[in-house]
DNA sequence: AGACTATATTCCGCAAGAGGTATTTAGTTT
DNA sequence: AAACTAAATACCTCTTGCGGAATATAGTCT
């Protein structure tokens, strides 16, 4: 993958959510949604632009479509991942959604779409 | 400055070059002409994106304008060039900027661009 | 002042992408 | 099978950005 393919995918404020929020593990679209508050419609279309290029991988459990970050990430994209992680560290909007994240932990385990 | 708005700056391969280029040291455009092998109005509206947003900053010097990176560059900005470095050091067509750059090296010195 | 040089800007057409509404798909439950 | 659910896709409109041709600007040199 070329490098700028990376940042085109990273130049989306709702894209660079997404996968900052899959740092920390996989989820699936319903907590995408709870956390970042975007209709569902926008969230599965970035999710869509992130598939087709390589940057996330789904598979699907039952109605769910549970989404994480590729196994092997190339060197390319794990620096820029950890860059983002890093500078996300200092943006609010950012900390928020981390906060929201942890605040969902345990409707994460319940979901259908969690791994028994 | 924003996240996505840097990330924005280094969706295009173009930018990408040009601020690669900068990490090490001020350029002018001619000097970016010459490495890139692109047409003047293509860079320097790269160039001015760059400007506008922050990213580069110009200063005149007789005909030539030279452009640098930020003096004290936000952190966001520090680590992505950084990353964007350490990433740029696989993919040919950088290194190849990188090689022409060295080479251009003499002309860069004598250039009136270049401070005395 | 006039010619020249390096660079910037304007204007154009075009393509990609973003967001929304409506609809479809695929799987589950009863 | 019918109803239901989660998510994806199609279609639309609007905006942004890219590239190129032509032109403008700002400084230098004679």
């Amino acid at each position: 993958m070329e490098l700028v393919q990376i940042y085109e995918c990273l130049c989306d404020r709702t894209r660079l959510r997404l996968l900052h929020l899959l740092t920390q593990g996989p989820l699936c679209v319903c907590h995408f949604q709870s956390v970042l508050r975007e209709p569902q419609v926008k969230i599965s279309k970035h999710l869509a632009y992130l598939r087709t290029r390589g940057l996330v991988t789904v598979t699907r459990r039952g109605n769910w479509m549970v989404y994480s970050l590729p196994e092997k990430p190339s060197r390319e994209l794990a620096a820029n991942l950890a860059c983002l992680q890093d500078c996300a560290a200092e943006e609010p909007a950012f900390r928020q959604d981390l906060a929201r994240l942890k605040k969902l932990a345990p409707a994460v385990e319940e979901c259908g779409c969690a791994p028994k």
